[in-house]
DNA sequence: GTGTATTTGTGAAAAATTTCTCTATCTCGC
DNA sequence: GCGAGATAGAGAAATTTTTCACAAATACAC
């Protein structure tokens, strides 16, 4: 129940998010509880790697009936560390981080972007939806008092590394990066890339021959 | 050489887009060619799966030289598909959709965001960077003359299921969703999910118990 | 209560993917 | 050309991940 988890495998992680958003959706849809197999068919996941994936974790379902979708939904919010609010710092006020520090969609899961930072002092003071422009070199102050964890990195991909370095060195410890750049990071640092134009490359390659 | 792919695994269509962008990279270092070691060194990807991965598509390497990166550029460019130019439309005109239609990467990877559409009336008619807003009523009209089989979708997870009928409806294949739901489609579709909560759930995991 | 129909959790099997290892091949300096 | 050094390609092994399949547990109708 409160078993420490082991060794748990990536794709397990990445699917636990899934489930959730499924989990979110029924409650919402006035669902009380679901079968592996109804989650599996609308998330389009195997009903036994649900199991197994949350075997891992704990036992959370009754057998005959399935899994109570207010539990398993508090159960996986607290397996991912989101009980609890993260705040997250933006490197990078252009495009991608206006539209990024103008979502409403992370504040209800629990990120709150608290503050925005550039090198472009045409950009500096002013405000980005909700969140102040920063200059990049206040980061450590402003962070002093924050303490925040997460960083997003919207810059140009020159400038992707320098905004890794200048995230951990004031304490951040978990990376979105949005540069299409391989970035290096001590291993103790979570670096995950989102690469849209990689994204359209795949798809490019599902089109192909054609 | 011009192998016929049989069946690759998927990882190592995902992996190829790093590989290209690596390439890239190096050759604007004037680099003319490179070991998989020295691939697989920049990228994290271990060497041997470099080889492997390109093996499924013939023999592009030189014992003792390594890899033409000229060559290897233009090998990786036709198997994803990537020598022909690809119009893209996109559906959702907000703040996402802002950012991605002036962004100008795309162009210099041979996508094109070529029309938006929308169903807010304030901004069909309305010019976003370079792209004019149509209404999505205007989808069927607007690509029968395009013709385009690559959409994304950025509206509301409310609204992104209509979205992807309306876009497969007029041809096309291949769709990036950013609307946080799992949606159907035909499995001759292919249909790529950027869910960005998702990614941001990933990175709180690896911060938990702290 | 009893019996039947469900559904979980899990060990085992299967499948997929990654990594190792080694041979044949090629480069390059001389 | 020759020999030393480097590196690709690929079979085999190792590892990881997914799927199967079934016993045990529970629900629910009667
Ligand atoms: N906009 C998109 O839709 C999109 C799509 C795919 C990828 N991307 C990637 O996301 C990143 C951001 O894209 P964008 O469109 O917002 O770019 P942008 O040019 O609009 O914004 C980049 C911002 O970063 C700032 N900047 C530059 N160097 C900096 C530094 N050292 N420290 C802090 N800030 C710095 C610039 O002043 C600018 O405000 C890029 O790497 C881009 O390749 C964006
Ligand atoms: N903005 C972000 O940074 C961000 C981050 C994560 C996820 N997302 C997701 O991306 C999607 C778009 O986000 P956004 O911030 O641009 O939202 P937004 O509200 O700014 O824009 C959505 C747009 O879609 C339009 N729309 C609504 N229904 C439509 C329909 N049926 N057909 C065509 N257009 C329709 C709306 O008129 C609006 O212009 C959402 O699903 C959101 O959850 C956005």
């Amino acid at each position: 129940m409160s078993a420490p988890p082991e060794k748990i495998p990536q794709p397990t992680i990445e699917r636990l998010s899934a489930y959730l958003q499924c989990v979110r959706l029924m409650r919402a849809q006035e669902s009380a509880t679901a079968s592996s197999s109804e989650i599996a068919r609308r998330t389009g996941i195997n009903a036994a790697q649900l199991r197994k994936d949350l075997s891992y974790f704990g036992e959370f379902g009754t057998p005959g009936l399935g899994y109570d979708l207010r539990a398993l939904e508090a159960h996986l919010s607290r397996i991912m560390g989101l009980d609890v609010e993260r705040d997250v710092l933006l490197v990078g006020a252009g495009n991608l981080g206006r539209a990024l520090s103008s979502y409403t969609g992370f504040g209800r899961r629990g990120f709150r972007i608290v503050a925005a930072f550039d090198v472009d002092e045409a950009k500096v003071g002013t405000a980005m939806g909700p969140v102040r422009v920063h200059h990049l070199r206040e980061l450590a102050a402003v962070n002093a008092e924050l303490g925040a964890e997460v960083g997003v990195v919207a810059v140009p991909a020159s400038a992707a590394q320098v905004a890794v370095d200048a995230l951990t060195a004031v304490g951040v410890r978990a990376i979105l990066n949005f540069a299409p750049v391989t970035l290096a990071a001590r291993p103790e640092i979570t670096v995950r890339n989102v690469d849209l134009t990689s994204q359209m490359e795949i798809l490019s390659y599902y089109l192909r021959s054609t």
